[in-house]
DNA sequence: ATAGCTGCAAATGCTTTGCAAGGCC
DNA sequence: GGCCTTGCAAAGCATTTGCAGCTAT
């Protein structure tokens, strides 16, 4: 059994990120075992409770670098802002317009046939499916 | 048989939309018979090359009354830049990254099965299936 | 005349960037 | 010491808004 620190240094070593104060702490802020969809604003809000002094480069720097890694997952359901998935398991998304919040769906609830060829040479990155409500 | 002016002025009619100068010109550039993906800037740049004398605002104000109105659909692929859909009926996307470019999904390929229960009195707005590539 | 439309410029909101100061091995 | 990181402020984009002048009825 592993402790909070323990359990969030050893997730950045094993996704190469080095780390830092900051790093560690915003790490701490997003996997704590509860799947969230968070945009910038709601880092630096949970951040600012938790009395983590930082910044919104900082927050951005971060975020940014947690999904070109492969930590976080970037869902894009809005021109304007950006969400971030702390899971990363393939799934799909309601999307609450009309309070702007994104949930997963339960399970592997959707199945998706009768996917087409693809243009040459090109390979599928990803199938995202938001159902918005 | 109608002549293009005609059938524009139709389709802005049918929707209840005024059928202003720029309104009829930029309906034209879009209504074409050809489906088309475009951004703000992509209108810009065809109504300068036909000599439509707009602006941005104008545009935008255009564009966003004819996908209130359901004339066009919003595609929302990437934060940063909306891109408005000349087919409104029923179908999904490719999305090339690397040229920031959408295509539509041949036909009816796509199959989604298994839609999860809705939240309570919920109900569903649309389901859009983007495939990265 | 009146109501609505257009287009300029300014403002807004999110995100990125430049850079100086600071922290860590 | 040297390299990376941090955070401030400024810059960058896409989009929206305020408003004065124009247009069409």
């Amino acid at each position: 059994m592993s402790n909070d620190s323990t359990h969030i240094g050893q997730l950045l070593a094993r996704h190469e990120i080095r780390p830092t104060k900051i790093r560690k702490a915003i790490a701490g802020l997003l996997f704590d075992g509860q799947d969230k969809h968070v945009s910038v604003d709601d880092v630096i809000a949970l951040a600012r409770l938790r009395d983590i002094k930082t910044s919104v480069a900082s927050v951005y720097n971060t975020l940014n670098q947690f999904a070109a890694a492969g930590l976080l997952r970037r869902v894009t359901v809005d021109t304007g802002r950006a969400f971030f998935d702390t899971n990363i398991s393939d799934h799909h998304h309601f999307y609450f317009e009309d309070e702007e919040r994104l949930e997963d769906i339960p399970g592997n609830a959707i199945e998706i046939s009768g996917l087409p060829k693809l243009p040459k040479g090109r390979r599928i990155k990803s199938v995202d499916v938001t159902i918005r409500l």
